[in-house]
DNA sequence: ATGGCTCCTTAAAGGAGA
């Protein structure tokens, strides 16, 4: 089985950029971030004509995630992150997927920092530690994947000294993403390439793509029972290249 | 340090992204 995660930064605007990866790469499952576009204008019947199932919380002109299944269609479980009923940003969404829970997360940006966006970050981290210790101790197995807007160490930094004030580096972030991760998830990525650099986005500017100025900051973190099946773990970084692509690569892993 | 690019939006120029 194998299970992606996909900013598609508009997913109206990068319709034939998705299609085309999917086509390619048949995942299983699909978290996907930055939908950009309201319910009711989710592209149902492409995804679909696809072959994939699919669940969405869409907002207009920001945020917005989906989960996409291959031949099925995901069983929501939750729409929202728990913990401030006043959040009105569609920023999680969590289905049951042949088995496997999957959450699907857009971690807020930050910037800048600090601030009152910054701050919502770290609120927001709070609020996911919080439910994923919760699902952590359901047992089951869940992967929760998503773009996090977070580089966890250095190694995920094409130049780390450029960015230890960005929201996106900061040593709060830094360690709140630590703190997860210690309650018993494996980075996904970072397992399997331990020592590695390994990039899930470069931005538009100053050709970045071209000089491999990358971050790393979509993760796969998986519960102890999943993390034992990972088999592979990679980023698609040729469709970083493509035509009108999204500034994001599709990342993702394979179960045994 | 700044700006570079690309998306979105009652469609002109501004907000947001990272």
């Amino acid at each position: 089985m194998k299970i992606a995660t996909f900013n598609v930064n508009g997913i109206n605007g990068r319709l034939p950029i998705l299609l085309r990866w999917l086509e390619e790469a048949k995942p299983d499952a699909v978290c996907l971030q930055e939908l950009k576009a309201p319910d009711e204008r989710f592209p149902t019947a492409a995804i679909e004509d696809a072959g994939y199932g699919a669940i969405w919380h869409g907002q207009k002109s920001w945020n917005g995630v989906a989960i996409l299944a291959r031949g099925t269609v995901p069983v929501e479980t939750r729409r929202g992150l728990p913990g401030d009923p006043a959040d009105q940003q569609s920023r999680y969404l969590e289905a049951a997927v042949n088995g496997i829970l999957i959450g699907c997360l857009y971690l807020p940006n930050g910037n800048p920092a600090p601030g009152p966006k910054f701050d919502y970050k770290l609120q927001w981290f709070e609020r996911l530690q919080a439910h994923a210790k919760g699902l952590l101790a359901s047992g089951l197995p869940i992967v929760l994947a998503g773009d996090y807007n977070v580089m966890p160490t250095d190694l995920d930094v094409y130049k780390p000294e450029r960015w230890v004030k960005d929201a996106l580096f900061r040593p709060e972030v830094r360690q709140a993403f630590g703190q997860l991760v210690a309650q018993g998830w494996t980075d996904a990525l970072r397992h399997m390439h331990p020592d590695e650099r390994v990039y899930t986005f470069w931005d538009y500017f100053r050709n970045a793509f071209g000089r491999d100025a990358g971050l790393r900051i979509d993760h796969l973190l998986l519960s102890p029972d999943l993390a034992k099946r990972m088999v592979e773990a990679g980023v698609d970084r040729h469709v970083r290249g493509w035509d009108k692509a999204s500034d994001h690569a599709p990342t993702w892993i394979k179960l045994g």
